[in-house]
DNA sequence: TTGTATGCGTTATCAT
DNA sequence: ATGATAACGCATACAA
């Protein structure tokens, strides 16, 4: 490929002026301007974006860690930082950490090797000695979705607690006393939370919270089904069951499915999450809407802050309760 | 960060024994060997990828230029290519081009312009004049899941052809004998392979394929709405709905919804592209299935063995019918 | 077996 | 306004 030295022989200029004009970062006579930028068109030069990283020490590119890009939350959510890194002129490269802390270390360990300028990471259960380094070095790092506890990082997520409250509250309106949870992994700061907000709302409507209902999940689809064929195989099933994420609750489907049970009519069935396609299921499902998109730009912007050395902090939004028909609502409730 | 000069430094050797022990090139004394290796974990040091690849004119990076990550289809897509990049020692770069041939540009030259080792790319429509001079300039790319004319690239993709004949005589068997097609854009080589193979599937079995039957789409939701309604309002609307692709599909499903239609009995409908969801509608939704891990594995593998600078060939893969409910199947024909 | 020195392509400093 | 040149961190050819 052709080199700025090409460049500059053709255009008869050194490789300093090249650079001048590539960059702008010097005035330089329209003749010579012109003269090089033809050369360029000619040659089909593209700067070596690796050398320039090497001299400047930034690559313009910033690391994502993440569950599993096949989560549809993490979909739209790489999509969404995608997004605003374009537009902010930042690459992104993704890693799938499968939820396994060592492979979380491997992507933040090629990550940091590449250079980037910032690192998003959707932190697993554990703080691995790597995440300490990183933030011992004070590099740019953000939280998403995720936090760690006693790791003073910057976190941007989403603060379910509120719609979880108006969930329950509308599981009680509508009759349902015996509301059961799938629960997400209990060392990952969303499935404590989500866990937490649950029992509180359900506590404060005066509902007891019976050990057997709540069941353990990993969010993954294979745990909301098992989950589900528990709760239904008790003595006294729940009449709601109320599922941590939506991998979960593809499970949990299955499993209603597979035991030919109605739904709202033998069980009623919510999910933390929302999907475009729950509008298609029989019923439509009540969610937990997240604002996913927000969630990946405001992270970008959070982190850009902290590459540029600004101070920032942490970010936290609200999901709201989108209601259907999945748990026995009259007429559909309101539209989603 | 600490860097080679930091480990010599430390360990008592010269930077070219550290780099030696790191890639184990050269066979290194053991004890000297060990110092390096103590040095380098008590500074923490990580190679620095950026001038590695300067020096050695690699990155161990392949660029993957996709549609939109968030069509399903992609994404697994995309994950199926990241694992097996993975597994040969790359990490891997995705732009999502929505379909536009300037934003394609734009992935296609940044990734050029960080030295990628090879590309992997879902071409739109047009043959841009960078994806000739690629081609021109002998850079190691293959295409997925589409192919463009008159280029000699190597494509990795799925014939659907004999599928969606098969789903054609589905139809037939089961009584259909007005069946619409909402296509996918002419311009892409999937969109037009889908078309022609449906049309002739159609002539086969005697069946008129009438232009008004013929609806053009874009693969986007939106214009799958669109077709529907333009179909449903036609004064002999078809008995038979098939969809191009997945997206398409959820904006048919609006449609249908919409105007309160039921399936099977109202209008059948079938998708090109399977998702897991598709089992948890209401009828479950007969698809045509493609190899998509399969197709994402391949494409690495050969873009791998192009980067080798082994000859290679183009890969098509066959794709198959899933029959479910949503055509007026008696009880459900082959579980999926 | 190990050390010295060069160059990868770029930007930036210092002259001119 | 422009040119010569050093330096970024690393791998490697050559020397010892």
């Amino acid at each position: 490929m052709a080199s700025v030295k090409d460049v500059a022989r053709h255009a008869g200029v050194s490789v300093a002026t090249v650079s001048r004009v590539l960059n702008d970062s010097v005035p330089v006579l329209p003749g010579t301007r012109d003269r090089v930028l033809a050369a360029v068109a000619e040659l089909g030069y593209r700067p070596n974006a690796v050398a320039r990283s090497l001299r400047t020490d930034a690559t313009r590119t910033i690391g994502l860690v993440i569950g599993d890009i096949l989560n549809p939350f993490f979909t739209e959510l790489a999509r969404a930082v995608e997004d605003q890194a374009r537009a902010l002129g930042y690459s992104v490269v993704i890693g799938n950490a499968d939820e396994r802390p060592d492979r979380q270390d491997h992507y933040v360990g090629t990550l940091l090797e590449r250079r980037v300028d910032g690192l998003l990471l959707c932190p697993t259960a554990e703080v691995t000695p790597l995440v300490r380094d990183m933030v011992r070095d004070g590099r740019p790092l953000v939280f998403l979705d995720r936090t760690l506890p006693g790791l003073d990082v910057p976190a941007v997520r989403v603060d379910g607690g509120a719609a979880i409250a108006e969930l329950v509250r509308h599981l009680c309106a509508l009759g349902h006393r015996r509301v059961a949870f799938i629960t997400g992994p209990a060392l990952l700061s969303t499935g404590r939370e989500r866990t937490e907000a649950f029992t509180a709302a359900m506590r404060a409507h005066g509902l007891p919270v019976r050990p057997e209902y709540l069941e353990a999940g990993d969010f993954q689809a294979a745990s909301g089904r098992a989950g589900a064929a528990r709760l239904l195989d008790l003595p006294e099933p729940p009449d709601a069951i109320f599922v941590g994420d939506n991998l979960m609750a593809l499970g949990a489907l299955d499993e209603i499915r597979a035991r030919g049970l109605r739904i709202p009519a033998d069980v009623a069935l919510a999910c933390y999450d929302d999907l475009p396609w729950f509008t298609h299921l029989d019923p439509p499902v009540t969610a937990v809407a997240q604002p996913v998109r927000e969630l990946g730009r405001r992270a970008v912007r959070v982190l850009a802050e902290r590459m540029e050395g600004r101070p920032v902090s942490s970010v936290v939004l609200p999901a709201r309760l989108v209601v259907r028909r999945s748990c026995g609502e009259r007429d559909g409730g309101v539209p989603a």
